[in-house]
DNA sequence: GTGGGTACTTACCCCGGGGTGAGCGAGCAC
DNA sequence: GTGCTCGCTCACCCCGGGGTAAGTACCCAC
């Protein structure tokens, strides 16, 4: 059977798309996981402040998140007031890397849905 | 600023994730892309069985808002019993491709967290 | 003493994506 | 007649991801 590669399943069939959709499976991982590609080692307010929108505690648990999945890398220093610089580990940036061609199909896609309704 | 691009966000920074993101935002859909990918012009009930645990409404509905995305293409024929196939469109086809990267990383990242869980 | 800034946590609420189960309409096998 | 297949739709429920608002501990400026 090819019944595509659902958690555990024992067949040849790997095809991995799962796995990575569950690290960037949360609302803003995709955005911080950009934002810190292109501003390396931020502090949390920073990133709270290049992600217009986004809450403190979503911020948050996206970030710990990110951080057990491997691909942030959090340094806290002993400091008053605190600072805690976050980073993209090398598979952060390789996982950055895998995610640009999907954002190239998402630039150069022909208008279909979505946009007509959103940019108006 | 450099905001990243929120929908609308008008300055130059367009990273188009979020677009893609829009269109395999749903549980099952990158699965499908990938079914149909592996499967080419499968009915129904046949990517239900390709799917295991999809239920028929949610597909349904996926390839509903995949081929208003214009990802997927949908023939039905005038036939009893009924007969319609769903095929990746050209669009489709290139948003497979673009998952490929992501699949590699999927499959070749350090084991960090989620699989000593799962797979057990 | 008040306010501000840092990096969070906690309690709470809410909405919607997805799962459950049933129904439908046509024809064919029996 | 009954039942089966096929490709859905509809009504319902439920859980959790994410938003809201407040609190915390520390120090400095005023």
């Amino acid at each position: 059977m090819t019944t595509l590669n659902r958690p555990g399943a024992p067949d040849g069939h790997v095809c991995g798309i799962d796995t990575a959709m569950e690290v960037i499976g949360g609302k803003w991982k995709v955005l911080i996981l950009w934002a810190l590609h292109e501003h390396p080692y931020r502090r949390f307010g920073e990133l709270r402040r290049l992600l217009p929108g986004i809450t403190e505690k979503v911020l948050a648990s996206h970030l710990r998140e990110m951080e057990a999945d491997g691909v942030v890398h959090r340094v806290s220093y002993d400091e008053v007031p605190p600072r805690v610089e976050y980073s993209l580990t090398e598979d952060g940036v390789r996982l950055n890397d895998a995610l640009q061609p999907l954002a190239a199909w998402g630039r150069e896609r022909p208008i279909a849905r979505g946009l007509e309704g959103k940019a108006g």
